[in-house]
DNA sequence: TGTTAGCACTCTCTTATACTGTTTGCTAAA
DNA sequence: TTTAGCAAACAGTATAAGAGAGTGCTAACA
């Protein structure tokens, strides 16, 4: 570990990157004097920020310019030098609230979770939404609404997860609605989705497999196939215009459609997080580049939350507040650790149905 | 009317518009000559251009450049000129297939309406769901899940609305529950949702309001109060980044963020639409303007839809491919007129609650 | 050995100037 | 009414010059 750097030349690298983040200019050493206050000249940080430079922790635009950090440089911040930031009294409050109108379906808080990394951090949010082969069906609710309709809404371990009114081929008597529920809530109970979804694709034909069921598998599968292929919520790309507009106004626009371009693409994008993050757990730092075209410029913070092995994160800038970026993250994804896991499912698994 | 110009002007200012739409640059005499063949010389051209200038259908972005529509210009076109451009099987298909799902809440519904705007136009959708005070209740659906949790479904006349799992104060009883689904059914059949949001707000004493109706009612009220804030459903963006970005490079950013400060304000936005809309159906192109700051530079193409006065429409530059939306928006609503109308209502309202 | 003062040098950013090419408006003739 | 021809207007680009900011280096100093 080379967190091993002479002390000042530590409080000069912190100084650039704060700067840097805070006012996006390249950061001379008068500056730096300046607003710290060092006892030294700027001759004396001159001669630092050259060792820093040969070291490969910032380097200048120009020959004559400031410095600013290098990828290098923002890793050691991040690893060495960074100052958390708690969330505001205002802030966590607004995480709280969000949370307030509990139950939705699942796919909807994911949606309400990237939406508010987003907002919180001022950068872009997403969430990607635990596997479907380590989610379990918890039960389904069938209801007759027609004679040949049902509302059909299937609830896992952390939720609603899906919910429709659907229509069968033939007519079904309120008996057989509940016989089927019955039977399917004793059968499936504990199952993986992915589990249920490939049994609802085989056409076998054992016993229990009579006609109205198999049809009502089939729709349940096909609802479930839906939501296997939603992968990706992605929310607060917008937040990045204004940010990227300041500092690189002609580039502004190109970074911007290169990151759309590189998140429409989702299944390679959850594949490169994943890729990223390895097997740790906690808070992954990404400095500058996922390894797809048009994310070079980016930082991408990513937490695991633990119901399950799903994954959310923050997207933005190079420069972007590392700490305040990390602190929200963090406490986002506790609150949502805490709506999956113990806010419906627990009701949920109290009474089974009688 | 004013749609008297001579034929040969005529003739010319749709070619301006036409090729300024697609190629985005000021449009000379000598082009309009080499493209449409006239047989006359650039200097007769020029001449009718000047006439058309005077008229104040064209303008010159400086002394001797190529001419640009005005909106004065735009709206002749769209009023006389234009051609519409059919949808392609291919987006058509593209349309129907977004449908085929069906049966989903009305919110998922509408998103993906504006979604697709969006994406066939190639510019931002956006659809205005129906009033509530025009939507009636169908039904609401109650089931037990567990001692003090239910499912709650609430059904109007154009399909499901809401929907979540929510917690009583009290245990409660399955016959309980089916009481109060009773009632509520009975009583509240066709009642419209804000009259229902109303009732759910008086904190009348009435016999049959026990306690544990009360609470559902209490339930009910504050879904639909969330449901009522939503006035917008506005998706694609995106799409216009890269047309800003290839016709006003430097503005680019200025203009789209003008347009994102706009929507923000949901309640302010969708205030205009109607206002601009004034008691007119079908088709109306707004050229140029809300006018609300940061919108000048864009056109609205606004369409209605049947069921209880919702409106949807697109958001483009204002030299967009106005025949192109306009087809497609006109399209798209007679699809979603459809499928609210007789897809998920009808299933629903042959079957009474037995 | 680490620190400092001084100075030449480098590079950006801004402003001024000239040049090219396109397109117009106007005039006079057909 | 239409056309040909020509002067004038202006965007856009290229080039040059000057101001300002910041560095690297050298030589002196503690």
């Amino acid at each position: 570990m080379e967190k091993t750097l002479p002390e000042r030349q530590r409080l000069i690298l912190k100084e650039i990157v704060d700067r840097y983040i805070r006012l996006r200019e390249p950061v001379s050493s008068r500056m730096i004097l300046d607003d710290y206050g060092l006892s030294v000249s700027s001759a004396t940080v001159r001669n630092d920020m050259n060792d820093l430079e040969e070291a490969g922790y910032i380097e200048k635009p120009y020959a004559s310019s400031g410095r600013i950090p290098t990828k290098k440089g923002y890793r050691f911040f991040v690893d060495w030098l960074i100052d958390l930031s708690e969330l505001t009294k205002k802030e966590r409050l607004e995480v709280v609230e969000a949370y307030e109108v509990q139950c939705l379906e699942v796919g909807e808080t994911m949606r309400q979770t990237a939406f508010l990394l987003g907002n919180i951090t001022e950068y872009a949010g997403f969430v990607i939404p635990p596997r479907p082969e380590e989610t379990r069906l918890d039960r389904v609710v069938l209801v007759q609404m027609g004679p040949r309709t049902v509302l059909l809404v299937i609830v896992s371990d952390i939720g609603i997860v899906e919910h429709g009114i659907v229509s069968l081929d033939d007519d079904i008597s309120r008996a057989d609605v509940e016989r089927i529920t019955e039977i399917i809530n004793t059968e499936l109970h504990g199952v993986s989705l992915n589990a249920v979804r490939g049994l609802t694709l085989q056409d076998r034909s054992d016993g229990w497999y009579e006609r109205p069921i198999r049809q009502a598998l089939l729709v349940l599968g096909r609802l479930l196939e839906r939501r296997s292929s939603k992968r990706l919520y992605f929310e607060g790309v917008l937040n990045l215009v204004s940010d990227l507009q300041r500092s690189v106004p002609d580039e502004a626009m190109d970074r911007f459609s290169g990151l759309i371009r590189a998140v429409q693409d989702e299944d390679a994008f959850v594949e490169e997080i994943y890729r990223k993050r390895g097997d740790r757990s906690g808070l992954v730092v990404s400095i500058g580049g996922l390894r797809r075209e048009g994310m070079e410029d980016f930082s991408v913070i990513t937490s695991d939350y633990r119901p399950h092995g799903g994954v959310m994160g923050v997207i933005g800038p190079i420069w972007m507040n590392y700490g305040r970026a990390m602190s929200a993250l963090s406490y986002i994804a506790n609150r949502l650790e805490t709506i999956l896991v113990s806010s419906c499912p627990r009701d949920l698994s109290e009474g089974v149905e009688k």
